[in-house]
DNA sequence: TGGATTTAATTTAGACCCTAAAATAAATGC
DNA sequence: GCATTTATTTTAGGGTCTAAATTAAATCCA
């Protein structure tokens, strides 16, 4: 009497195992067991079933560490040639690609200049395409299969169908990004906002582990957010919640990116601040609207040197900031809020007064034990998020296409 | 050889037959099988362990309606003795006890009027315990249990602690209420906002189920939200997440009653149209800080009949309420906004301007699919949901002490 | 009236998955 | 070389589910 499966513990345990190896690395039976709250015996009976799939591989005796007394651990690991996924993250005029084995391991990274505000949802499906193509035939040798492809996007995406609602790296909006890709090359094709990337990353570092409600504002030519919740990412109704960049500050007041006024994003993202600044001060020449890191650069200079109009600038975007952070605190009421992105250069200019502005407009009942902490810039974050998403999204599938 | 189970199954099938019954009312073992996607086989199983420990009963056969060709249903529904919860809500000046049944019906409703404002911390949890102790032995005589009791709290609190942190309806914050009548009655004592209540009920409705992501704002004297993400509230690191009401509209526009200026509540809420209103309109005496329906329906009445300061007062409190909705959009991105709440009386007079509001505040895109509508107010509905989160909250104890 | 038919509920047989305990494997210590 | 220690595998057994078979209790209709 045959009978489906009625429960899905092997399943979960399956992956539980697979995860456990990718999070801490080669590991004995007993011991993946005791991390993950499965007897030893399970564990057997499921890296049977790995290594018979191959998908992992028992790791020779290691010979130069003594192994104190009793039989000696079996390490198993991953193999990393398993599968590989790809990370595609587009920027304002960058595109960059990063390959990751099954470990999670960045295998192969590369930089392309691209103008991307002048493609064509066209040019740039060919593109990707074309890119990633090149990618598979030089860094995937050896690999397996091709697991699954994350593009990472500044802007609001919609997840569920692989849809561009609007990025501003793009001229163009409402685009279909992952079905011609999910087509050309057999594989899942992740959308996803690229501050999710990052905060996906951050949620599971050790400093920042432990809080189940994490929100993540990535300052920079716009300002994005990704609200973690118990370690998933956010995302709304079609994708496109927690854009904070343009909750608003002040009713009719600057013009934002966006096409609105009174946008946070028109007070405290880099275009903004430049835009403000060139009238009073004088600073590099440039593509005002698009500031460059130089640009942004000296901009902060002189406000970290002293320069009083350099300063009422940051400020005053400090406190829009901080108006924008109250209603943050008011509606998630996360545990801690990490602020990061290129844009943090100028966090030190802008803290004070995002203080007394969530001062002024929060009771303290409602900030709470909120944490409020910056935290350093890494630009390769994004594509290493974008793995890790891509790779969980896809063991599932590995495990049950072998 | 023992072992623990290692899976959940039994109990969460046992759990989801009781909540089809709780849900849909009597109904055969097959019927309950087809419906929660288990064999017959196992609901014969589990039935015969809950009748066994007198949790269900069957009904006899209904000799009545006419059953049909072949064997005829045998209906088992919950024994409504089995066990019953109480749900107290407490709002300004008034205290509502209503009791469920194991079935979740209504069996028992008092309303008593006590001067809030003017409680101690003692004296509250001195009268919850006198009038729940009183509903006790005189509604409680046939209930094998009191399985657990929820305080509905207009206001913010702490559900994870039993902490009340602030409510308009006290003079006091920072209070633990739960713990104390968890001693005295030695059951679970859940502490809820109210609009949570609410929206666990509007979830569930058949009009607005299949909306994942649900927003519901109740305006009245203040303004409160409750957030549903997969029909559970969203509630945030210490439980005062979704405070619409206190998220930012004008930085250091009105004075609100959190003491802070610029709330969406300073313009939305009764206490604010009242106190704009009595400047300049010929309007019934009274406390205008805690104006009563009567003098809201007075104001009311004025705007719908065209007086145009009133429909000033309104449109401006629209207004105040599209931008706090902006916000919520852009953060949230909800599939529905309902919004309720004895407010509602004057939702047809700021609707328009909080339309025009949201749409000169935010792009069309982050706006998407998301519908707002208002929904007419049922004061009873708090206990309802308060009745049906206890006894959720309940149900796995209720099992294991059998 | 009594068998055929229909549908519900229960029982049975079998499969899966897990764990504890026993057995086996492979080291070190002395 | 044997006792000890620790890891892994095997064995035995319990829990839970489902499909199929069986039993139960009606209606239909000759």
């Amino acid at each position: 009497m045959a009978s489906q499966p009625h429960d899905s513990s092997r399943h979960d345990n399956t992956l539980a195992v697979i995860r456990s190896l990718r999070e801490h690395g080669p590991a004995a039976r007993v011991d993946i067991g005791t991390r993950n709250g499965i007897s030893s015996a399970t564990v057997t009976s499921i890296s049977a079933d790995l290594l018979q799939q191959e998908l992992i591989t028992e790791l020779p005796p290691d010979v130069s560490r003594p192994s104190g007394r009793g039989r000696p651990k079996t390490l198993i690991h991953l193999d990393t040639e398993a599968a590989c996924v790809i990370c595609v993250k587009l920027s304002i005029n960058e595109l960059q690609l990063v390959v990751g084995d099954f470990a999670g391991q960045v295998r192969h990274s590369e930089h392309h200049s691209v103008a991307t505000l002048t493609l064509t949802p066209g040019d740039l499906t060919a593109l990707l395409e074309e890119k990633i193509a090149a990618v598979c035939t030089t860094a995937l040798a050896n690999h397996r299969r091709l697991a699954g492809i994350c593009l990472a996007i500044q802007g609001v995406v919609s997840s569920h169908s692989g849809t561009l609602i609007w990025s501003p790296a793009l001229s163009f909006r409402n685009a279909p990004l992952s079905p011609p890709l999910a087509e050309r090359f057999g594989c899942p094709v992740l959308l996803e906002n690229d501050a999710n990337c990052i905060a996906s990353v951050l949620a599971t570092q050790p400093a920042y582990a432990g809080y189940p409600n994490l929100v993540v504002i990535m300052l920079g030519y716009g300002i994005g957010m990704s609200v973690m919740i118990d370690g998933v990412p956010f995302v709304g109704a079609n994708g496109s919640a927690a854009e904070f960049g343009h909750s608003k500050y002040q009713p009719g007041g600057a013009l934002c990116a966006c096409g609105k006024r009174g946008c946070i994003e028109a007070y405290a993202s880099d275009y903004a601040l430049y835009r403000e600044a060139r009238e009073v001060l004088d600073l590099p020449a440039g593509d005002s609207a698009h500031p460059s890191e130089q640009q942004m650069q000296a901009l902060t200079q002189l406000a970290m040197q002293g320069d009083p109009e350099a300063q009422r600038i940051f400020a005053e975007a400090g406190r829009a900031l901080g108006y924008g952070m109250a209603n943050l605190l008011a509606l998630f009421n996360p545990d801690l809020v990490l602020i990061t992105g290129s844009g943090v250069r100028g966090y030190a200019a802008m803290q004070e007064s995002m203080q007394t502005a969530l001062d002024e407009a929060l009771v303290s009942e409602l900030i709470g034990p909120t944490r409020i902490v910056s935290c350093p810039w890494d630009r390769d974050m994004t594509c290493l998020g974008g793995i890790a998403i891509a790779l969980q999204a896809t063991d599932s599938q590995i495990l049950s296409a072998s």
